[in-house]
RNA sequence: GCUCUCGUAGUUCAAUGGACAGAACAAGGCUCUUCUAAGGCUUUAAUGUAGGUUCGAUUCCUACCGAGAGCACCA
């Protein structure tokens, strides 16, 4: 459709003496569907050169393109019954019925509505979540998790192929802090997270008890101690088995796991055969981004030991090793940017082919009102706490519904009431954790899209009951919100290519919101001969619904 | 000090360089004998400052102000 209208106007600005390539005009979706479905301001952007009004070249181009300014016929154009010249020079051009048609059963008919091949055959690994076992799973991973899946899920719908990825730190000195605590039997029935921010208070204050984690974050690495090797052990598993129980909430199902203890091996092998890349310094070796425009990271320590820069390109090595993809992307928050970048600038030195294929993707931090949350003080809000809390609130209200599992579908609307705060902005903003806020339901919200959809469901479940079969009427006057759910392919295409799933959220409460004030005024199932156009554009509108949510991660409930 | 991100109604977020800057929350009023009121209708309210590029700037550029993050042995 777009390409369509590019070449006739193209050609009609020929006409009227001005030569573009079509490529270079820009066809836009109107903000505002009372401008039309698509609209263009060539006649704006080149009236200077033509030597005349904007307005007067909007007239020669619409003349051009084969009927009169506010003709009502199909011209040059398939697909368009209307194209009016409006405001200080815009064409605006105006979906036809049967343009309509193709997008309406699309939706009613085609599991995969919405879907492009933008990305088709692209192999493409995304890493996101990355919560460390001896610590708390808390709301900043939660963060990472939607927007990784919502992420992995758009890239899908392009046609990528698309293996998930869970890198998660097992050695290192967070697992010596928590280990000293338990050893010491510092916290009796606490939890591994509160046995961690006691190892690190120790570790800041107590000279004794510095030099007995450093020696055990040895430990930890050489595995040379079986008592230090049995807290781990158990501590490691416990941790692993109680993230699984959360991504199952969350729906994730990751392909790969990787570690850090598995990581730390081959990315020491890699430091240590360049030597013409990392440097010896104050006995620690480092990698001089300076050279580069960035800054100097530690590589290896004094002491031996490898910290996460080393780790990261042992890391891409055998993401390399273990799938052949065409890209690998990870997600984290933003205070892992410039890390990343000197990372990424010593990996070009030493296996450009892999740096080649990495891509950062950052988003903002999760925090409070008053400052940065902090695993090391124990200023943190727990993942399953928030979702425990939310889930309550819930499930007042699920108990009155009619859905089949209570218990099921307050969960459900927890967890989407939690991705869609997260996935209604822009990655890159910080979110600001305010818990009444997040324990809200009403309004602009996850439950929000479910309830809408699961309305849809209703009538089209009623529709099937009554034999009465979606059919869209080709006659029926063309309503906005036909318009609106044939831009659903775009709006996934963008989100897509731009990597930020906010555009799907966007437009889904717009679906909903011109749904609900239809549904408020409008009887569907009322017997009379339109009942099936009505029921065509519900179906469709359920369909759009649930593959919106299907990309953000959100469940979509039949009944609530 | 240097680098990165972000400044839009009282608050939380939108707006591929375009039309009157959209929602939601909060506050007030109205709305269920009709397919689900977690809904709908209605009133009030915003682009940090100063320049620049452009027919047109919330968007791009520069400076400043403000918030957050990072900057050598944490991850």
């Amino acid at each position: 459709m777009r390409e369509q209208l590019k070449k006739a106007l193209a050609g009609a600005l020929q006409k009227a003496g001005i030569s573009v390539a079509g490529e270079q005009i820009i066809i836009e979706h109107t903000n505002d569907l009372k401008n039309g479905d698509y609209a263009t301001g060539v006649a704006l952007a080149y009236a200077k050169q033509a030597g005349r009004s904007s307005r007067a070249l909007a007239e020669e181009v619409v003349a051009a393109l084969g009927r009169s300014p506010t003709g009502e016929t199909l011209g040059a154009v398939d697909g368009i019954s209307k194209i009016e010249i409006a405001g200080p020079g815009f064409i605006n051009f105006y979906l036809a019925s049967n343009a309509l048609t193709s997008s309406i059963n699309a939706a009613t008919e085609d599991e995969k509505w919405g879907s492009n091949k933008s990305l088709d055959g692209k192999k493409i690994m995304v890493e996101y979540t990355d919560p460390n076992p001896f610590k708390e799973f808390h709301i900043g991973h939660l963060m990472s998790n939607a927007i990784g899946e919502s992420i992995s899920r758009l890239l899908q719908f392009s046609g990528a192929e698309v293996k998930r990825a869970n890198y998660q730190g097992d050695v290192g000195p967070h697992v010596a802090k928590t280990i000293w605590a338990v050893k010491n039997s510092k916290v009796p029935g606490g939890s591994w997270g509160d046995a961690y921010i006691v190892g690190n208070k120790a570790y800041e204050t107590d000279e004794m008890a510095k030099k007995e984690i450093d020696e055990i974050n040895a430990l930890v690495y050489s595995r040379a101690d079986s008592a230090v090797n049995a807290i781990y052990d158990e501590g490691r598993e416990a941790s692993l088995k109680h993230f699984e129980k959360i991504y199952e909430i969350l729906g994730t199902k990751f392909d790969h796991y990787f570690f850090e203890s598995e990581t730390a091996r081959k990315g020491m092998a890699i430091v240590k055969a360049h030597p013409e890349v990392f440097e010896s310094s104050d006995g620690a070796v480092v990698y001089k981004g300076e050279k580069v425009g960035l800054h100097t990271r530690v590589f290896i320590t004094s002491k031996g030991l490898p910290t996460y820069e080393t780790k990261e390109l042992g890391l891409a090595e055998l993401k390399a090793k273990t799938w052949s993809f065409d890209e690998s992307i990870t997600v984290t928050a933003h205070e892992q940017a410039d890390y990343f970048q000197v990372v990424l600038a010593a990996m070009n030195e030493v296996m450009p082919d892999i740096a080649r294929k990495i891509r950062h993707v950052t988003h903002g931090m999760m925090r409070f009102a008053e400052g940065k949350m902090s695993s090391r003080t124990g200023n943190v809000v727990t993942g399953e706490s928030l979702i425990g809390d939310l889930t309550d609130v819930a499930r007042g209200r699920a108990k009155e519904s009619r859905a089949a599992d209570h218990e099921k579908l307050a969960q459900d609307i927890a967890v989407g009431a939690i991705k869609f705060q997260i996935l209604k902005g822009g990655t890159s903003k910080d979110i600001i954790f305010d818990r009444e806020r997040a324990l809200s339901v009403e309004g602009d919200s996850g439950p929000y899209l479910q309830y809408a959809h699961a309305r849809t469901r209703a009538v089209v479940e009623k529709a099937a009951e009554q034999n009465i079969a979606p059919r869209f009427d080709e006659r029926a006057e063309i309503s906005d919100l036909a318009r609106l759910l044939h831009r659903f392919p775009e709006v996934v295409l963008r989100a897509s290519l731009e990597r930020e799933p906010h555009h799907v959220t966007t437009y889904l409460v717009e679906v909903s919101s011109l749904f609900n004030r239809w549904y408020a005024t409008e009887q569907i199932l009322d017997g009379s001969n339109t009942q099936a156009h009505k029921v065509a554009i519900t179906s469709a509108v359920c369909c759009t619904l649930k593959n919106g949510l299907h990309i953000l991660g959100i469940s979509a409930p039949e009944r609530m």
